[in-house]
DNA sequence: ACTATATAGTTCGTATTACCAACTACACAG
DNA sequence: CTGTGTAGTTGGTAATACGAACTATATAGT
């Protein structure tokens, strides 16, 4: 039950205790990135959620309410988000044809811009750490 | 040089448009797996960082400065930190033997439980992430 | 040994960001 | 056309992080 040979089964996930080093590993790869991302985001002065918003955004058109789910935030907080990236020139509020309550928002040439910067940067930043994953499980992972 | 064949070697790194799916799904990832641990946080009543800090005291005893490397924070925020946590009584506070300034920091039984509480809730809610990932190349991550 | 400089930690004031509750405006079912 | 639900905004509050200023201890230079 314990024996690394059961290792390979993956239903020992609510019994605590095998494959905790992978979960380990994922988790603290995760903060390693999201610190990649946040320092990327703090030299254009952008918040961590704005960087998201932008990257969200970058090839989709979404309602303030889609936004608001995407990120995991009460709309509250995303309405004040986007009047800061609106007032940074990075998206408009466009009225959505088909429903007057909704708001549409789109990224403006300048908030491309930035997401694309931002995208470059951070894949720069994040070279490091793809380098200790073998090129031959990168293929693999990218499915 | 933009041949498919090149994308095993790593020297593109800085020339963005090649291995971004990659970058993508990681930062997507790691986003997922934040929110996972934020969550499990939240219904202990621990912010993403304390958290983090109880996974780090969990198998090292350090400093408070060292502690603030980790966690890539100011002193005075950890100082803040510290002063959380031992109010909950997760942490002492000891005094350093060979250094009168620091502060050595140290799990108490309740710090340990709760750390390994809150990482066999965060394995629980991690292992549909996991599931995506094919049990062959879990082991070959596993290293 | 003595002074100067560096480091560890704390405190305080401030900024940012998130939440919740209350509200307005619009949509749509009956 | 009335009632209920949804989209978004506003305002108040709480949590967390930063930076500057300060205390205490350590260490290097003379």
């Amino acid at each position: 039950m314990t024996t690394p040979a059961d290792a390979t089964d993956s239903f020992e996930a609510d019994a605590p205790g095998q494959g905790d080093e992978l979960v380990d590993l994922l988790v603290q790869t995760s903060f390693d990135v999201i610190a990649i991302v946040t320092r990327v985001g703090a030299e254009h002065d952008m918040s961590l959620t704005l960087v998201r918003m932008l990257g969200i955004l970058r090839d989709r058109t979404l309602k303030a309410a889609e936004l608001a789910d995407y990120l995991g935030l009460e709309r509250s907080t995303v309405s004040g988000l986007i009047d800061r990236a609106e007032r940074r020139g990075f998206v408009v509020r466009e009225a959505h044809s088909a429903d007057g309550r909704s708001v549409q928002l789109r990224l403006t040439d300048a908030g491309q811009a930035m997401a694309k910067r931002g995208a470059d940067e951070i894949a720069v930043r994040m070279a490091p750490l793809l380098e200790r994953v073998p090129p031959r499980l990168r293929e693999l992972l990218a499915d």
